[in-house]
Parts: C-alpha cells; structure tokens; sequence
DNA sequence: TTGTACGCGTTATCAT
DNA sequence: ATGATAACGCGTACAA
C-alpha cells in the first residue's frame, strides 16, 4: 500500500500539469490529445504506478466491463463436466482481447436462485451467460426475461419467450450414433438417455428414437443422470432387461466410460459383443479402453460462440434465437 | 428495463417518504431505525424492486465484494483437470455465505501477464486466490508482492517472501504410494514424474526417490507433463528402458489412466506383471479397468481451506505461512 | 487542444 | 431516530 491509496486521475493531473479531464483522456485513448502531453500524462501514470478504477468509471458509464457466466444449479457435476471446461475456455478466449472480465456465478445451495437475481439485476454486470442444464422451476425463465444481454447454453427448457442460444443439433447428433450401430449391423441397439428436463437428455432420445423406428426395431431405453454413477446402474439395468443386446448408444462420454467398465465386469467384449458410441468426444474419449467411437460437439466453438452473441448484445444487437451447430461422429474403436 | 434505468436510492427514499440516508441504514441494516420506518422502506424497496448499485457502494466503502481466483496460465490443461474443479467447488460453497463473487482472471495467452496484474492492482477485488502450477517468470513473485490479500494454492516455486497457501504434503504422499508399491513386494518401481517447475512435479518426485534410496533401489524416472498424452509417452519410454519395471508410481491420476492404457496394450497386466498407483483420487481414479489406487488429497477442502483463509487475511489477518495437508493411500485394484 | 463543472449512487459525518 | 451534505474517482458536456 502506498501511503494513501491508489493514485487517482487527480494526482496523476498534479504530476503532468494538466487537468483531470485531460488524463482522462490520456487514459481512454482520445485522439485530441497533443502528442507531448500524452507523453508527459503517460510519464505521470508510469510514475504513480496509477491504474484506474473501475467502479467509479463503472458508475459514469454504466458499463461494468465485466459478464458473467452463470450456472443456475448447485451442481458441482458441471465443473467435473469437461464440457463446460471446454466452454469456459472458449469463453474466456473470446473475451480476453475484450476489456471484459469473467464473473462466475454459482448457485451454492438449492433454491438459492435470488442470489444471483439479485446480482444480475444490479447492474454489476454487462450482460450473462447461462449454463444451464435442467429446466427447473421457473429460474430459466426469470434469467431470460431480465433486463439484460443474455445468452444460453443450449436452448433452454420451458422458456416461452424468444432468446438466443448456442447449441448443437443432439437430435441430429444422436441419429448419426445410433445410425453408425446399426450401420456395423447391431439389431439389439439400446440407449443411455439423459434426464429428460435436459436439452441434452431430450433430444438425443429422440434422435436415438427416431432411427429405431425408422429402422422398425424396438426401443430400449434407461436413464442416468449423466453422471459416472448414473450410466453404472442404467447399464446394469438394461443388462438385466436386455442380455442380448449388441449395441449401445450413450447419452454422454462420461456415462459411456461407466458403461464400457461394467460391460468388461460383466464379461462382454467391446465392440465384438456390444459396440457402444458416446456423445460429448471430450477428453475421456481416447482414456478408455477401448477409446470410445462418440458424437463429438466442437464444445470451445459454442464457448467462443457463446461470447461472441453476448458481446454483440451488449453492443447493441437484437439476437434472440437459436444458433445451431453440427456434430460430427468420430469413430473409434467401441464401434 | 423500467423506463429509467433501475431504481436508486434516492427514488426509494421518495416512495418511503423518508431521506435517502434513511434508505441506506435500512439496506445495511443498521440497528438504529424504527421498526415502523423499516417497514415502510422495505415496501417501497419491493414496490420499486430495488436493488444497490455496486459500483456506487464499492467507490465509497473501498470494498468490492469480490475476490478473484487467478488462473496466471495460458493453459487450458487446468480446467481439464479434475483438480481444478474440486478445488473451484470448494472455493465458491465457502464463499457463498458471504456476499462475496467469484471474479475468473485467466491468462489468455503466454505473456498476458499486466492484464491481470492490472487488474488486481486496480482496487476490482478485495483479494485473490492464485491457482498457479508453473513457477515461471517472476510472476508469482509479483503477484506475491501485491498490496492484495493472496493466497496461493500450492508453495509457489520462485517465490522468496512468506506468501500464505495451501497444499498437500506431496513428499509424504508420494511416500506412502511409493513404499505401498515395495510393501507389495515389487522391486522394479519406476516413476512418472511431473515436470519440475511445479510443486506438485518436484515434491512428489523427491518422495519417490527418498523411498527408493532408502530401500537400496534404483531409482527409474520419466517425466510427463501432467496430460493424458504426456503420460502415454512417459510410459513407453519407460517400458523401452526398462522392460521388467513390476511398480509404477504416476504423479497424476491422469497420466496413471494413460499409463494403464499403454501398459494393457503393450501386453501388460496390472495389477499382476506391473502395479500402478496414481496420485490424486480424481474422479478417473474409479473410471478405469483396473480401478487406480491412488493417493489421495483432499481438493474441496484445500479449496474451502484457501478461501477462509483469503476471507481472514482480507479481514485483517494477517497470515503468511503455507498450510499443509494430509494425502490418504487409497487401494483399490491397480496396486 | 485543454480546463471547468456537474453528476453517477452510495456511505458516512454531523447536525438536529 | 432521522435528515442534510460532503466525499468517493471518474467521464463528459460545455466553455474557453
């Protein structure tokens, strides 16, 4: 700590002998600034070590200069998720050329929603981006409707009014998994779904749904909670139901890993016996053994996308639909 | 947006028919208002659907209500590492009590060092965690030397003040995975160890030869940089130099999975001809066949830990010594 | 090109 | 217990 404080443009103007404003002008880059006084504000500046703050800038000018990244859930599963650290990365590659500074808000405890409310209704940020996972309650809603840029994940479950939103095309993600199996000649094709109040959850099922139909072949289905646990039991599940079956189609990489572990316990070869496809291509795709053939969604490109709408919301744009992007089918050898 | 911008203090004070400083007290709850005025000021609050400006309160009161968790690397390693979650998991619970917000500074790319720095110097949090895995540069140093409370995750390599951090004692730990591996009865331990500009790398390597000496062993060292791929090199390099190695010991779970991998494709069975332990108990530790026994360290409560003792130090603590934690064996299959 | 002066929404001090 | 009023540090018309 220096004596008093940080310096202020004030003192800074005492150092160059030039007035406030002029520094300030210094600071922000006006081109009405005679080259030699720049260089003595700058002298000033560099002297004082003054940097300025931001929340009496952000009290004129009402731009925070910072957004937020908000995951409406107390789920500690999203950070052990690769999938969001992919986006984050995007995320924050996007904004790092940007003035903008990453605020992560986290719902510490269930039903503590108005916390964040609150802040995002503040004015502490510049505009949001909302990861969500479970259409629950009506905190989606509530997000979209704020007075404030937003910007989804994924197209968000139970919002009736227009926002934009970045995601893949799971429908059509899972159609190519589920094609691909039946493609090498599985006929016994079950499916790991998601919990159905997910983007995620819904639609790759019916995507899986779909090509069974078509294909004239009955649907097995069970569900986990994406979750290493969850994609144990449901694959024991439908080991029980169905001990014939030859192909697998699950919702996510992290419950197909739980799923090609217990098919080795229970003595099924991958992929001779059953061939299983994942969904994600996230980083556990190529741990496991067998590396698992899998839907890949270009995660830090959403990420990046993600950014690149709140930014120009924030600039002024009116952008509120959905943005969707392809996937592609990386095959391995699980399939 | 309600015609006008969000609604001030001043607006409340109007509909309260009380005085703007009126307002503030019972916003901050000061005992000193009359229940009756209180709850006057309350309806108008809800009425007005008001909430405080933070930029307003932050320019006065010199806090900011929030802290910074400070990523001072490019690397997008970090957030794939289960460990990273853990800890950011234990940060936010501990810190969602308070009213505090997480601020994510994240070095974009090599050498963006000011921006951040900047950043902190600039009065935006009221203090910083710094996540850093590298000692490079001198930039711990001067994040170390901040007029900021810090705290820093692990013993930060390079830096010669008395800095505040948390860690597990990766010596002891490594110890205890090592002489699990000889008490097992292999003679032939080798050892993937991290790179050594981080801590993490070093202490753990300086564990494993400390066992290895003391036993009148060999010691057998490759190093892998703590990815998947670093750990798959590491391990074939190590099955050339050493084709009858029966012990392994990874200083990473990740690199453990890779090198259970490469060891079951090069015809090795584990834990049989070769046992392996890992280092962290992340959640890959159970995704693989066999399940990895690993040492493992408490994330979550390093991160709760680290973030008390941020709150403390911006509290006027005045704490400076590093806090080291106990790491636990856990056995399971591989060893 | 530069300086003056005002306002941003709060908290805190000092009267009342 | 409450109300004026002065900071807090900055941006920006407006004036010079």
């Amino acid at each position: 700590m220096d004596g008093s404080g940080s310096p202020t443009l004030e003192q800074v103007a005492a150092v160059a002998g030039v007035s406030r404003a002029t520094v300030s002008r210094v600071v922000n880059g006006s081109p009405k600034v005679l080259p030699e006084t720049v260089a003595a504000v700058e002298q000033a500046i560099r002297q004082l070590g003054y940097v300025p703050n931001r929340a009496a800038r952000a009290l004129v000018t009402r731009r925070t200069d910072s957004v937020a990244i908000v995951v409406p859930e107390p789920d500690s599963r999203v950070f052990s998720d690769p999938f969001f650290a992919g986006m984050l990365s995007g995320v924050s590659r996007t904004l790092a050329p940007t003035s903008s500074q990453l605020v992560l808000l986290i719902e510490p405890a269930e039903g503590d929603d108005q916390r964040f409310m609150r802040y995002l209704r503040g004015g502490h940020v510049d505009g949001a981006i909302i990861i969500s996972h479970h259409g629950r309650d009506n905190v989606l809603q509530e997000l979209a409707q704020l007075p404030l840029p937003i910007v989804f994940s994924a197209r968000p479950l139970g919002v009736d009014v227009p926002v934009a939103s970045v995601d893949v095309d799971n429908v059509a993600g899972a159609r190519t998994g589920v094609e691909h199996l039946l493609a090498i000649g599985r006929r016994k094709v079950a499916t790991i779904a998601g919990p159905l109040d997910m983007t995620a959850g819904l639609d790759r099922l019916t995507g899986y749904k779909d090509v069974m139909k078509e294909a004239g072949l009955p649907a097995l289905i069970e569900y986990g909670d994406f979750t290493a646990d969850g994609g144990e039991q449901a694959t024991l599940r439908l080991l029980d139901a169905h001990p014939d079956l030859d192909g697998l189609f699950v919702a996510s990489d992290l419950m197909a890993t739980a799923a090609l572990r217990v098919l080795s316990e229970r003595g099924r070869r991958v992929p001779s016996d059953v061939a299983v496809v994942g969904f994600d291509d996230s980083v556990l795709a190529t741990m496991t053994t067998p590396k698992l053939t899998t839907v890949r969604q270009p995660v830090e490109q959403l990420g990046a996308r993600l950014a690149e709408i709140l930014l120009a919301k924030i600039g002024g744009a009116n952008l509120t639909s959905p943005e969707i992007y392809n996937t592609e089918l990386i095959i391995r050898d699980s399939a």
